[in-house]
DNA sequence: ATGGCAGGTACGACCTGA
């Protein structure tokens, strides 16, 4: 028996987040760590720095934009195998997917389009990447039926995700629309780990950088580790670690982080 | 209805995010 440790974080620029990154893992040792929304080149991706501290990574970035990573402990992680670059079934210049095998377990971790607002060119977009992400699970679920999809899903699953669902009522990222996208995901035999436990309320993984939004918990749960069954079945905890929200210059994410016990 | 904050680009404002 082993404690098998994963988590996602949205760092909003691992160029600026990197300090934080790199003392949270000290702090927080997790075994496996999708990071989203790079917003550098892989020639820019800093490594070395995880290197130093017993750790690996590969890659996807982009100038700018998106850009995604799969951060994995050196010390409890075997090297990644079958390493996975954008969906299968949709072809996209924005880097939001990358995916691996470690040892048995298939870890996916993606960027989910955002969608801007509902019915612009985004938003369909969204639905379009969305479709084909749950077609490419159902493979990669037939393929490895221990599958870990985690990342930030720019969709609050429910109204206990949301802080206040009247004035986010069919808004981006919370609309009937994208809510049914993601119960799609569940319907495949996915689970969110979060809701497997009784959690306190009002609980959640986003704020608004303005209108004092975090001081506030005017937040939103968008992040989100989704496990097939055979891993639901062993998971002992899920959490989210507000602390970095609050150091300086935080991203506007919270990490999120499941326990499996193997 | 709009902007509000933050990051990137590039050195101007503007785009994007959620």
């Amino acid at each position: 028996m082993r404690t098998l440790q994963i988590a996602s974080w949205n760092v909003n620029s691992l160029k600026v987040r990197l300090p934080h990154v790199l003392e949270w893992l000290q702090a927080t040792p997790v075994d496996l760590l999708g990071l989203q929304e790079l917003k550098l080149s892989n020639e820019d991706f800093p490594l070395q720095a995880f290197e130093t501290i017993n750790y690996s990574a590969i890659f996807s970035g982009q100038k700018t934009y998106n850009g995604v990573a799969i951060v994995y402990n050196k010390n409890s992680m075997p090297p990644p195998s079958d390493i996975l670059i954008n969906l299968p079934s949709y072809a996209d210049v924005q880097q939001r997917v990358i995916g691996a095998t470690f040892n048995d377990i298939r870890f996916i971790n993606a960027y989910c389009v955002n969608g801007s607002e509902i019915g612009s060119d985004k938003f369909n977009y969204k639905m379009a990447w969305f479709n084909a992400l749950t077609q490419d699970c159902k493979s990669w679920l037939a393929q490895w039926p221990k599958l870990a999809l985690v990342g930030d899903f720019n969709i609050a699953p429910t109204d206990t995700d949301v802080h206040d669902p009247v004035t986010w009522k069919d808004q981006i990222l919370c609309s009937n629309q994208e809510r049914e996208l993601f119960q799609g995901l569940l319907n495949l035999g996915l689970h969110d780990s979060f809701r497997l436990f009784n959690q306190p309320e009002k609980l959640y993984s986003w704020w608004d950088y303005r209108q004092l939004a975090f001081q506030k918990n005017k937040g939103l749960r968008i992040d989100h580790i989704l496990l097939s069954k055979p891993l639901a079945s062993c998971c002992t905890r899920s959490y989210i670690d507000k602390a970095p929200r609050k150091w300086p210059k935080p991203s506007d994410h919270a990490p999120v982080i499941t326990n499996l016990t193997l």
